[in-house]
Formats: C-alpha cells, structure tokens, sequence
DNA sequence: CCATCTGGATAACGAGCCGTTATAGAATGG
DNA sequence: CCATTCTATAACGGCTCGTTATCCAGATGG
C-alpha cells in the first residue's frame, strides 16, 4: 500500500517545505509530487498535507510517515551498498572446495591472487574427492568445485553433470609411473604399463584405482594391486621401500617427491584433466568468477 | 531502485524455498515472482537466486536483499499502522485554541466528550481571543480555533478569512445589560441602551468594545467607557460596586454571575456567534472533526 | 524405463502507476 | 495592482508489474 518513493517524496516535502522545492530536490517536476501525495491520501484516506494558501505542512500523519521514510530509505540505500559491494568486489564470499593434490599447489596459488586483487573477498576453501565436491556444488554448499578426470575413461559419471554445469579447464596433469630408484627399469626414459605387469602395485583414491584398472585393462593385464590409500606421501613411502610400483600425477610429484622414487613418463602418455566446476548461474557471480580466473591463472603457472 | 515489492519477493523466496510458494504466500502467480526476481537481477547487475535443478537458493547478494526485508516491511508497516491509528481515531492531537469565555463552559464539556470517546486523541488547549486564534490556524499553529463574532458587526475583518476557511456554527450568545442590583433600572424586564447613555460603562475585550460602541451609535450616543478590562469576573465586580454599567455575554453569567449584579435582557436583543473554525484540510482529519461534533453537541447542552 | 507431476522460464498481453507537458487558479510581495 | 510563485488539474505516454497460456527440465513412482 505504501511504497518507498511516496515516503520519500514526503520527506522531501518535510525538509523542503514546498511541493516545488521538494520536486527539485527529488528530480520530478511540480505536478509529479502533487500527484503523488493526492494518491498517499486517497490510499491512506488520509489529509497528510495541509495547504495553507502558497504555503504546505504536514498533517500529523503526513509527520508520520516523513518519519518513517528515514529508516525506510537508510535501508533500502545499506541493502543497495552491500549489494553493489558484491557485484564490485568489494565484498563476498566464494566456498571452494577441491581435491587434495591441488590443495597443495593451484589452489593455494590462486588463492593468494583473489586475496591480492579483492582483499574483502573471502574464500573458504574444503577438501573433497570430485565426486563428493560436486554433490556439494548441486547441494548448494559449494561454489566451486575444483574436480579432475581421467582421459577417457569414467567421463560418464560426471559428464551428465558436467553439461549443465559450468566447466573451466585448469590444466592437463600428465601422469608418471613411479618406481623405487633401485628397481630395474629405474634407468629407462619411459615405460609402459605392460613392463610392470608383474610387479605390485599401490593405488591412489578410487578415482585413481579406477584408471589404474583401465590401463593396466588395455595393455592387457590385471594388475596386483597390494596397497590402496588416498595419502600420495604414503604412496611415495611405500614405493621407495619397494612394496609396489604406482600412476601418480604429475602434479604431486612437483610438490613432494620422495629422493628414493623415480617417475617415469608412461607409454602411451595417460593424463587427466583438472576442472574447475561451478553451476551457471554462480558463474556470473563476480567473486566466483574472480576466483575462477585466478584459478586459471594459477594453472598457468603450474601447468 | 530497490523498492520494497522486490525485498518482500526476496524474503518470500527465501522463506518458502521456491518461487511458486513465493508467489503462493503473497498472493502471485509463479510468472510474477520469476519476472520479478529477473527484474531485480537486472537492476543490481546481480545474480540473486542460484537455480539448482528444481530448488531455488539465494545466493549471497540474494540473502542480503531478504535480509533488509524484515526492517523495511516492519517499517513500512508500523508507519501505515501509526496512519491507520490517527486515520481510526485511536490516537491523533487535536491543537484547539479557544477564547476565555468560552474556555469555561462548552470546551471542557466538549473535551470531556472527545477523551470519552477517543481516549487516545489528545486535545490540547489555548486561551486566546478570535484575532488571535485564527492567525495561529493560518500559521498552522492550531487545528481548531473557537472564535465569535458580534451580529452585524466587525465580520469586515473575519468574513475574508472564513471564505476559506471550514465554519461550524456552534450557539448564539445572548449579551446581557450587568448592572448593579441597587441601579434604578434595575428591576425591569429589560432595557434598551440608552436607557443607560449617562451611565459610566465598563468594556470587555476589544471586540467587545467595539460592540458596545456600535450599539451605543446606533442607539444614538457615545458611551463614556470608564473602565476596560478582559476578565470579566473584575468587569462584574466594577458593575457591583456601582462603577459602571456593562455588556456581558450571557454564556459568562452562567459560570460566574456575581449575586449584586443583575443581568437585563438588552433591547432590541443582541448576541454574539460562536464558531469553530479550521482549514478545510483539517476538517477532514478525523480527530479535528471528532473535537468539532463534541462543541456541537457541547454547545447545543449549554445553548 | 517410461509416464506423470511439479516447478521454473518465457511470450503475449493488459491495466494501472507514475512520470511528463501545458495550463489554469490562488496567494504573496513589491 | 501587477508580477511572481506556488499548487491543482487535464491529457498523455511509457514502463512496471501483474495476468494467462505454454513449454521445458528434473524428480518420482509404477
């Protein structure tokens, strides 16, 4: 019934004590503000403003609602201003959730250039395996997850999602196979995976055995897989002692890499693909978008 | 830019989960919430609402409007209550400015009234004569002024004023002959003025005299005027003492009528009007126009 | 696995709000 | 008394903001 622009045409009238000045003062011309108040009255059925020859005043209600019109407006204009601040940067909150290797390298690379650039934008930031991330991302409890496949393979469980989410590549993550430095392929430029088909091996998160599986399914053999953990640094452990040999992206291998493991590139070259995940509508968040760009730009360094 | 339509939107999405129960709980159909919400994700260059599969969430900038709702919607509806509360006569201030005589008698009785009726209207209240009053109600100053005026006479001065002004007939005042109990005319049924050209006379208030004085030429002398003085407590006191001679509305005897004056009627018979007056604005506001029934009836009690 | 149902988006449309300009009328001040 | 200044009103136009009708996607249940 009452709107925000009928308490502040009263105010104006209140500060200005004319319908002219108040006009001015709004940007509307005379009849504007005459209009306005006989429509408040008619609504209200109420006199709100007393005319007293070239003279106005407000009635007791129209001091009322000339009243009420600061809070209004102060609230309307705050509600503005934090909103603005989120469109510009100036504020905001991005919840990012990623997988663990990338928490030690891209992300938290990208990171420190969201909080160089928007330093009022807050990222929290949550480790999760793709599968669970994503299911975050669809819960609404993330904005962004940072994800990976495996070249062609397992494509199918998330690509469904993929097409109605929004999905920016970050970089390849070529994977290498790691060796104890004594073993005796150790020395050669590469292998393939069919070279260790007898030997033991370690797998990473399912994600990881998973493709270990494929590989190993297409150079024709099924491997022995002795050891199974999510921790790389375990992985690397359990190589160097020589227990088994193990696929770990390149990307870890970056940020530790055991003295007594060896990593050879693979033959045929196997590789996956690391994403950063957001729905379309958060893309066009500006802080999302922001931090999606500087995920990108960490990559780059990384990559 | 913002206005309160687009926050209770907000606030309705929030609190329902989903536009059609949005638009349901305020009465809208599903469109309107929807062009809605698109309307307020133009205007902010925001995106408000995360639209994930058949759920809708509000993003960040999206729980900021909902948030402002609560304030603006409970000040939009305080104001409109504290309006509805003066528009329903369960509260206002009636500002009445009435002359002494008549403070005595109808005033109070209709004040009485008013508080009975309304007890959250509050009438205050002003003694100042006609001149006076209706300069304050050209101010704004008061709603209500009680004024008179002498039949015949000095409208001149007031008439203008009243053209614009909203006139409510409230009694005719009968003006009486006060004269000392022992004066020799004192035993008749009435007298004319010049019965009493020789007598010394005692004025009241300006207007007052000025009413005396047109009687008296018109009676066809000129009036020695001994004494003048406003309250007439002291104009009766002067007549019984044997001073002097005086006109005196009748609606004074009635409150205070001294036991050695006598009070003729005057021939050919005079009497004052008694009005109340406001603007044409404020007699549309219902607490003027509640004080303004209760000194019709007050006075039609006391006519 | 398909049918159904529920919820959102979009198009088309209409009413009403709310500005504008033009003009008349009333009050004030020199 | 005239000029100025203020408000009121009429006529008009655009945009906001509803509506209905319809389509499409996602969830659900047999």
């Amino acid at each position: 019934m009452i709107d925000a622009a009928g308490l502040r045409v009263m105010k104006a009238i209140r500060d200005e004590g004319s319908f002219t000045a108040a006009a001015a003062s709004l940007g509307y011309t005379q009849p504007a503000v005459s209009q306005m108040v006989r429509r408040l009255e008619q609504r209200t059925g109420t006199v709100l403003v007393e005319r007293l020859g070239r003279k106005v005043r407000l009635t007791e209600a129209g001091e009322v609602l000339a009243r009420y019109a600061g809070t209004v407006l102060t609230a309307l204009d705050a509600a503005e201003e934090e909103v603005a601040a989120i469109a510009g940067l100036r504020s905001g909150r991005v919840r990012l959730w990623a997988f663990p290797s990338s928490s030690a390298t891209v992300v938290p690379h990208a990171l420190a250039l969201v909080k160089r650039r928007y330093p009022d934008v807050v990222v929290t930031f949550n480790e999760a395996e793709p599968p669970e991330s994503l299911a975050a991302l669809r819960a609404g409890e993330c904005d962004i997850a940072v994800a990976f496949t495996y070249e062609g393979l397992d494509l199918g469980e998330i690509q469904e999602d993929l097409e109605s989410l929004a999905v920016t590549k970050l970089l390849d993550d070529e994977v290498r196979l790691a060796l104890p430095k004594n073993h005796p392929l150790a020395k050669r430029k590469g292998v393939s995976l069919d070279d260790l088909s007898d030997d033991p091996w370690i797998a990473g998160c399912p994600k990881c055995r998973g493709h270990l599986l494929h590989l190993a399914r297409e150079a024709g053999f099924a491997p022995d897989v002795a050891f199974e953990t999510e921790d790389y640094v375990a992985v690397q452990g359990l190589v160097a002692e020589g227990l088994g040999v193990a696929l770990i992206p390149d990307l870890i291998l970056r940020t530790t890499h055991h003295p007594d493991v060896v990593a050879l590139p693979v033959e045929p070259a196997s590789r996956r693909e690391i994403f950063a995940v957001t729905t379309p509508d958060l893309s066009r968040v500006p802080a999302v978008a922001a931090t999606i760009d500087a995920l990108v730009e960490a990559a780059k360094v990384h990559g």
